[in-house]
DNA sequence: AATCGTTACAACCGCCAGGTA
DNA sequence: ATACCTGGCGGTTGTAACGAT
C-alpha cells in the first residue's frame, strides 16, 4: 500500500497568500528546512495550506535570492535560445536564468517575450531571399567543406562555415519536437553523436543550444547541466521550399548531408513566429552580451563569439 | 468618475515518473 | 508485483493593477 493522503483537500485555504502566512512559511523554513516533506510542512508550520501550495509559494516567491522584475536582454536572448531549442521546459531554461524561476519565465514568456517576438515577425511579413543552395542535395558549398556547419546571412546573402559550435545537454533533447539519432547510414556511429531536428514553421530552426548557467541558488532546484552530460551537438534541418516535404541538412562531426525527413517526424512546431525574428532578437542585444554569471557552480558558460553562428537555414 | 479591456503574475490543476509500503 | 503517494512540471485560470475611453 502507499502513503497517507497529502492534504484534506476541503480544510486546506486556497487563494493568495497573506504576508502572515508568508512569514510563517519562511520562517519555519529557515529554522527547520522543509524535511524533504511538503506534505507534513503546512501543519508543522501552522499553516492551513495544502503541501504543493506551501513547496510553490517557497519556490516562486519566498525563497532566498529570487530575481522578481524586468528581464535583461540578456535574459531574452537565453530565454529564446533555450525555448527554440527545447521548447516550453521552463524549469530546465530556469536552471540557467539565476534568480528566475520556471514560473517566472513561463509567465514572461507568454505575456511579454512572445507578443514582443510576433510583433517583430509582422514587421517583416516578407519571404526569405532566394539563397544559392547546391544543385545536389549531396553537397554542400565547396569552400565550406571543411566546416562541421555553415549558416547563411540573409543580409549579406552569404555562407560561411564555422567550427562545431555548441555542446548541448543530450537529455535536454528528449523532446516532443526532437529527434534524436546516430546515424548509422551514415557510418557515422560515434556514440555521442546525433543529429537534432527543430522545427519552426513553414521555415527549420537550428539554435545551437547554449547551456550556460546553473540554478541561482545551488539548491536542487532545476536542473543542473553537467559537462559530463554533454554530447557534441551539430544539427541542423531545412525546408523543401514551404512544402510539408521537407529536406533535411545533417551536420555533424565534419560530414554534411541532406536527408529525407526523418520517420517519425510530424512536424508540429513550437514557434509560430519566424526565424528571423527570433535572430533579430538575438542579435539585437548586441555583441557585448555575456554570461556574467560568476556562479561558481556553473557548469556551463555562453559563448558569445557562436551567437551569429546559431542560425542555421537552407533552402533548395 | 465610471466602465471596460488589457496586462502581468500568482496560484491552482492535472498529469507523470519515481519512490515507497 | 502492485497500488498509491510525493514531488516536479507545464498548462491554465483568477484577479489585481493599470490604461483607455
Amino acid at each position: 500500500m502507499g502513503r497517507a493522503p497529502c492534504c484534506d483537500k476541503a480544510s486546506v485555504k486556497k487563494g493568495p497568500w497573506s504576508p502572515e502566512e508568508d512569514s510563517k512559511l519562511k520562517d519555519y523554513i529557515e529554522k527547520y528546512g522543509t524535511g524533504g516533506n511538503w506534505i507534513a510542512l503546512p501543519h508543522k508550520a501552522g499553516l492551513k495550506r495544502c503541501g504543493k501550495s506551501c513547496r510553490l509559494r517557497w519556490l516562486n516567491y519566498l525563497r532566498p535570492n529570487i530575481k522578481h522584475g524586468e528581464f535583461s536582454e540578456e535574459e531574452d536572448m537565453i530565454i529564446c535560445n533555450l525555448f527554440a531549442t527545447i521548447g516550453s521546459r521552463w524549469s530546465i531554461i530556469a536552471a540557467q536564468l539565476p534568480g528566475r524561476t520556471d514560473n517566472d519565465i513561463k509567465n514572461y514568456w507568454n505575456t511579454k517575450l512572445k507578443k514582443k517576438l510576433m510583433a517583430l515577425s509582422s514587421q517583416s511579413q516578407r519571404k526569405p531571399p532566394p539563397l544559392p543552395i547546391p544543385s545536389s542535395h549531396q553537397t554542400i558549398p565547396p569552400s565550406y567543406k571543411d566546416c562541421s556547419s555553415y549558416y547563411y546571412t540573409p543580409s549579406t546573402r552569404s555562407f560561411a562555415g564555422f567550427e562545431p559550435l555548441s555542446t548541448v545537454q543530450s537529455d535536454l533533447l528528449n523532446h516532443n519536437n526532437t529527434f534524436l539519432a546516430t546515424d548509422s547510414s551514415l557510418n557515422h556511429t560515434t556514440p555521442d553523436s546525433f543529429v537534432s531536428y527543430y522545427p519552426v514553421k513553414e521555415k527549420f530552426l537550428m539554435f545551437g543550444s547554449e547551456p550556460s548557467c546553473s540554478s541561482s541558488d545551488g539548491s536542487s532546484y532545476g536542473k543542473e547541466i553537467k559537462q559530463e552530460d554533454v554530447s557534441h551537438f551539430q544539427g541542423f534541418c531545412a525546408p523543401n521550399g514551404y512544402e510539408d516535404n521537407h529536406k533535411f541538412m545533417l551536420s555533424y562531426g565534419n560530414r554534411n548531408q541532406w536527408t529525407e525527413k526523418p520517420s517519425g517526424y510530424h512536424g508540429e512546431t513550437p514557434l509560430d513566429y519566424e526565424l528571423e525574428d527570433v535572430k533579430r532578437l538575438i542579435d539585437s542585444s548586441g555583441s557585448n552580451n555575456s554570461c556574467n554569471n560568476t556562479n561558481n557552480n556553473n557548469h556551463f558558460f555562453i559563448d558569445e563569439s557562436k551567437r551569429q553562428e546559431k542560425v542555421m537555414y537552407y533552402y533548395y
